[in-house]
This record gives C-alpha cells, sequence and structure tokens, in this order.
DNA sequence: GTCTATAGTCGGATAGAC
DNA sequence: GTCTATCCGACTATAGAC
C-alpha cells in the first residue's frame, strides 16, 4: 500500500472507498488521505472524479472480462448449461483477488452501483468496452434456456445479479445483523458459493412462462 | 401534490428522490424546491435531515407492517408453504400505492438503502419498531424450510431481498437497456410477478446444503 | 408557520511555486 | 510530479423578522 506509487495507491484506495461509501458519497478528500497522498494528485493523474471512477473499474475489467470470454468460449464449445455458464464467472471474479484481499468482492459492488448512480455512464463504458462479451452472456443463456423468452430472461439475469451485487453491499449491515450468533466470516467465497445454486434455481425455474399476461397471477397461487 | 399541507408535501418530495437519488445524495434543497416549499421549514418540521429520513419510511411502515403482519398471521393459521408467506409480501406492498403512484417501489428502495446507507440506523429504527414482524417472517420460513439451516435461510432471504431491491433501484438503467426494443413497462406489478417465481425457486432449491462446507465445489459441478 | 439571510462546513477543481 | 493556497459552489442548520 505505501511502496506503491501515487496513481496506484490512489486506485486502491478509491476503490475500498467506492465500494464501501458508493462514489458520489466518497471524497477526493477522504480517497487522498487514505492514499496519504496530495489532493491535487486526483486531478492531475486523472483529471476528474469522473474519470477515476472509470479507471478504478477499468483496471478490474481488463483482468475479468479476457478470462471470463475465455470461460465462456470452453462453455460454448462444450455442453451449453445453465450451471456451467453461471460457473465460469467465478474464475475471473477470484483472479481480482489477486489485486486486493477484496477486490472481488469490491468489483461487484461497483458494478452494482454502477446501475443506480453515475447516471449510466459508467454502464455505457462498459457496453462500449465489452459489448461483445455482454451479448455472448446473452447469446449463451438462451441457448441454455430456451423456453425463455428474451424479456423473462432479461428479469432472471438482472434478479441474479441483484442477489449477488445486494448482499455484497450489504456485507457490513449483513455481518451485524447476524452477530456472532452464525456468521462464518462473509468472505466473498461463501457468499459466491451460496449464491451460485440460488440463481442457478431461479434461472432454471420452469414456473413463470406468463409473458405479458399480468392479470391476476398475483394474489392467487404460484 | 400542491394542496397538501407543507409537512406532506416535503415527505413526498423526499420519498420520491431518496429513492431515486439515495438519502446522501439528495439535499434539503432538492426535496424543498420540488415541494414547493421553504428550505427552513424541514428543520422546522423534522428538526434534521437524518429524522426526515426516518419519517419517510415510518409514514409507509405504519401501513405496510400492520398488513404484513395480518397476511403472514393468516398463513400461519393455514397450510405454512414457502409460496404462501413469499405472497403475503404483496397486499402490503400494493397497499402503499394508494399514497402515490410509486409508492412501493420508493419503500422497497429505501428498505435497500437502508443496508448500505444511514449507517444502519434505518434498520435498527426497523428492528426496534417491528422486531416481531421480523422474528415471525423468520419462524415461518423456518417452518416452511425445515432442511434449511438458519445459516442458509439467512443468506437465502437476503438474496432474495437483493433480487427485488436490485430491480426496483436499477428500473431506470434496465429501461435503457431494454430500450422500447422489449420492455413492458417495468410497473412494479410487473416486477413483483416475475420475482415472485424467482425467489421462491431460490428460497425452496433442495441444492447447495452443504454448511461449512466451502472446499472445492467452487469450480467443480453444482 | 413561513420567510430571508447567513453562519459554518465541505465538496471538486485549479493556479502557481518548487 | 508534488505541494500550498485558494476559488467557488453546494451543503446543513439556525437566527431572527414577519
Amino acid at each position: 500500500m505505501s511502496k506503491a506509487n501515487t496513481k496506484t495507491k490512489i486506485l486502491e484506495a478509491a476503490e475500498q472507498l467506492f465500494a464501501e461509501q458508493g462514489f458520489n458519497n466518497t471524497s477526493l478528500r477522504q480517497i487522498t488521505n487514505e492514499a496519504n497522498v496530495n489532493l491535487a494528485s486526483v486531478n492531475y493523474h486523472f483529471g476528474s472524479k469522473k474519470s477515476l471512477i472509470q479507471a478504478v473499474l477499468a483496471r478490474y475489467l481488463e483482468i475479468f472480462m479476457p478470462i471470463l470470454k475465455h470461460e465462456l468460449d470452453k462453455v460454448a464449445d462444450s455442453q451449453i448449461s445453465t450451471e456451467a455458464i453461471i460457473q465460469a464467472f467465478v474464475p475471473p471474479l477470484f483472479e481480482l483477488n489477486k489485486l486486493g484481499k477484496q477486490s472481488a468482492k469490491h468489483f461487484t459492488v461497483m458494478i452494482g452501483r454502477g446501475y443506480s448512480e453515475t447516471q449510466g455512464h459508467l454502464r455505457k463504458f462498459i457496453v462500449n468496452e465489452y459489448g461483445d462479451v455482454l451479448a455472448q452472456i446473452i447469446e449463451l443463456f438462451s441457448q441454455a434456456l430456451p423456453k425463455l423468452t428474451k424479456q423473462e430472461l432479461f428479469w432472471r439475469l438482472h434478479f441474479s445479479l441483484g442477489s449477488l451485487v445486494f448482499v455484497m453491499s450489504s456485507s457490513g449491515a449483513l455481518e451485524e445483523i447476524a452477530m456472532s450468533d452464525f456468521f462464518e466470516q462473509a468472505s466473498t467465497k461463501t457468499i459466491v458459493q451460496k449464491v451460485v445454486p440460488y440463481v442457478a434455481a431461479g434461472l432454471t425455474n420452469q414456473q413463470g412462462y406468463t409473458p405479458n399476461q399480468f392479470t391476476d397471477q398475483i394474489g392467487g397461487s404460484l
């Protein structure tokens, strides 16, 4: 942390604070204090806070995406299954932890925050840079789940992303709720291990095939 | 909106902005501009921004919780099933829409934000006021899913909450992604209808019963 | 109860010395 | 590349007239 150069120190401090507090709620002053660098150095190295946000995420995407693509290609070349596609996300995610102890968690949380904060500029950045991989993900899931409409798949994939992102984002709060009572160290590994079968079940669920027909199903039986 | 008194106008404007932008990222100036009231009136009526946040949520909890409790009691008196418990959340949620067109969505999003923002003071407020109902929820799910350990249930319930909260929070972004291409008006009703079978599948999933045994499952088969 | 005015703090960004 | 000093805008909160 202290031996790295200024630019890296800023990136590392920003990553942690962005993940824990959000982009808007983290000040450049907090970041530079944590990184033990001068306030003005952020604008010198990155130009603006907005550019810093993109740089923090880009640092992880450059590692995550190529490995994900490689894993997805492997899936495409063998028997395509929902479970196999989900598992393809695990190696690239944990590869990030080589950069920092909690980088996989921070990355996940930042992806989630990209949906609700930053007025979409982070999302557009990702789509521009890695749109091909995103398209491949959709294509593979479509093949694994041929009965699902595009709409239904769209919703379920975002439910799945939400499951992971919410728990990662709230790990501090969840730790307080669970207390020492039962809380087997909410490591990223534990969470991922728990969420994989959960989302697999939701994605492959045979129920809910009533596209555009939302009348009285709510309140009735499933 | 305009005929209401100052206090209500503030609550309504605050609700919308808190849900859309988060608590920390919404200023009293934005709220009072939107509500067409004077800046100082917030502190006159609520004392502080923190108290305003609690007041906004309390307004919905006072409606939501009694109805939820009533629905849960009905479930407890009949055949307890996971599906029935999940459905118990639907009537109280939609009851909120009598206060405002998007109140159900706003309420859901604010509950989610309570986990990651506000340093837990919102969560503690809810636990203090409605801890009995929360305990009843856990108890009913435990009975409906007797094979799940407390830990496993804990994770799955939060995955489920995350699915709903994330999609509700990101509905603006999701609308942009889906475009006119396919996007059947992301009404709260649509989302709830989609998420109920999704979380039911995840909660009742028979796989993943390997508590405290996270060795090589990741990367292996499901 | 509602207003204006302002105190006091913190934010992002930059100029200019070194 | 790194620092100090500072601009300027936005924020919460409050004092005090009406």
